[in-house]
DNA sequence: AGTCTGACGGGAT
DNA sequence: TATCCCGCCAGAC
């Protein structure tokens, strides 16, 4: 096929990808960006399915309310919150803060 | 084919 | 401002 037969998944993946490094986009503008507004909750889906051993920065990715989209106790949350710590965003009270200065 | 679920969003209360 | 509720869409049963 020449004609690359890119999924809805693969647009996403790709917007994804674009997020660059120390700052953070939500579901629902991954989504929109990729040409599919509405569809917030299959960007969930599509990260949710990544391999563990992926190189998209899924981290970078919270919820509209400017948090991170897992329970607080939850592993997923530990890790990503690790991860943007890494890269020297802060969380304050839940709420994802980019250090953009 | 019908029903439920989910790393969501946005308006209403 | 915080919660609740309903709408969205694809995938699992």
């Amino acid at each position: 096929m020449t004609t690359s037969a890119r999924s809805n998944q693969d647009a996403i993946i790709q917007q994804v990808s674009a997020v660059p490094f120390g700052q953070v986009s939500t579901y629902g503008a991954i989504a929109k960006a990729a040409g599919l507004p509405g569809y917030a909750r299959f960007v969930a889906q599509v990260l949710k399915k990544l391999p563990t051993d992926t190189k998209l920065p899924w981290h970078r990715i919270i919820n509209a309310q400017g948090k991170i989209s897992f329970p607080l106790s939850s592993d997923g949350y530990k890790e990503q919150s690790a991860r943007l710590i890494s890269e020297g965003i802060t969380i304050k009270q839940g709420k994802v803060t980019v250090i953009s200065n």
